[in-house]
DNA sequence: TGCAGGTCGGGAAATTTGCCCGACCAAACT
DNA sequence: AGTTTGGTCGGGCAAATTTCCCGACCTGCA
């Protein structure tokens, strides 16, 4: 219950869950990360699910995780983990850069962001970074998001179009399903459809966080 | 002379303790404590856990604590340091004047409730009530809980249990019934039992109303 | 002209909900 | 002591919903 988490960074090195669907890809990384010697891969995990347990019994220091998973998304396993432990560091290691899922990977609690097409130095020098308890991106992400604040964007809901915006209000008012398909001549199988294609858009996974965000962002007044 | 705690107080001014897990607002408020010469803010804690560990070293005359914290209630730190200490004070500092909220403060055993809306002298008045062994409240808490009095049910929530109002604050968080069955260590099934029967206690029929009922009344903060 | 993407809905398996039930336990009442 | 009440916990099962796939339409745009 009470467990002391504190630096065992400085005595034993960082400890590293790696996790990633592809095996070959988790090898090859494992090798370069224990190539650094203060480095130490305690676990892998091919899914969230397994991500979750893994962190669970091994409390790494470092989780380097793969958000483009099969099944459950990875910015669920990264809300899981940081719902368990909140000083969780979780550094994103992705094929893509787009502002969105760099946004929603930090929204989720990730504390770095690094694409697969990085330098090996850029990913070790990115985990000692968040090991630290800091913030961390590669270049081109970091330019893709420096791009995209230049430029309008609001929000996590401007990847939304007009009608999935308009059915996240109504739903975050309070509305039921069949009211909303009511309210936009809709049947209630597209206002269905549109819920969840709204949270696989945001990243939410519950309608609670749903609601959250659509407050947050101010579509909804309390 | 026959007071030997009184003698502290009076020689020495009284001690606080501020948990609060927002540092700005600890700042803040303690600048505008420390300005009574007559207060000395020995220490912080940004958790329920922290908070705790300060008042068993530090032994203040008042706890100043909000109680809307991240990770375990603030209601259950109350509890810890009650049963350690029988004759701690704890002022609870909220952002939120819910009668649900303020009863459950009191039945945990604070000596008084102040709004974060009030002005600065009502705090520090309010301080120095609980100091001397006073309860003391906020005019609008105690027209809340007047009212409340007068009129039975006012809040929605208090006709829910403790276990309810528990796993009410979790969903309204944002978490999945899975992991609130984990947390509680209680199957799905009643986790979804829980969310069935209070949404029908409430009057609530989406889980959109059911959250802003629970941010509305102050069990979860935005 | 073609293609990208928003809008709209069908289909089907997997999951959840809605509502019922019984069991346990502690406190309060008779 | 016996009983009623009420909170907590979960099983069961039909009905509803979610999840994720798909095709179709329309519009803007290269």
């Amino acid at each position: 219950m009470t467990t002391a988490k504190m630096a065992t960074v400085t005595t034993r090195g960082i400890s590293i869950l790696l996790v990633d669907d592809h095996p070959v890809v988790r090898q090859g990384y494992r090798r370069v990360l224990e190539h650094q010697d203060d480095f130490r891969v305690v676990a892998e995990a091919d899914n969230a699910a397994n991500a979750y347990r893994a962190f669970k019994s091994h409390a790494p220091d470092v989780v380097v995780m793969d958000i483009s998973m099969p099944g459950a998304s990875g910015l669920e396993a990264i809300r899981n983990i940081r719902a368990r432990d909140a000083d969780a560091r979780v550094l994103v290691f992705s094929m893509h850069s787009e502002a969105a899922q760099v946004k929603a990977a930090f929204g989720a609690g990730a504390s770095g962001f690094v694409t697969k097409g990085s330098e090996p130095a850029e990913l070790i020098a990115a985990i000692r970074s968040v090991a630290r308890g800091e913030h961390a991106m590669s270049d081109d992400v970091a330019r893709v998001l420096a791009l995209e604040s230049l430029v309008p964007t609001k929000s996590a809901l401007d990847q939304l179009g007009e009608r999935e915006i308009e059915i996240l209000r109504q739903f975050a008012a309070g509305s039921t399903k069949e009211q909303i398909a009511a309210n936009l001549n809709l049947s209630t199988k597209t206002v269905q459809n549109y819920h969840y294609l709204i949270k696989a858009k945001t990243g939410m996974r519950t309608d609670a966080q749903l609601v959250r965000l659509a407050v947050e962002c101010g579509l909804a007044n309390l």
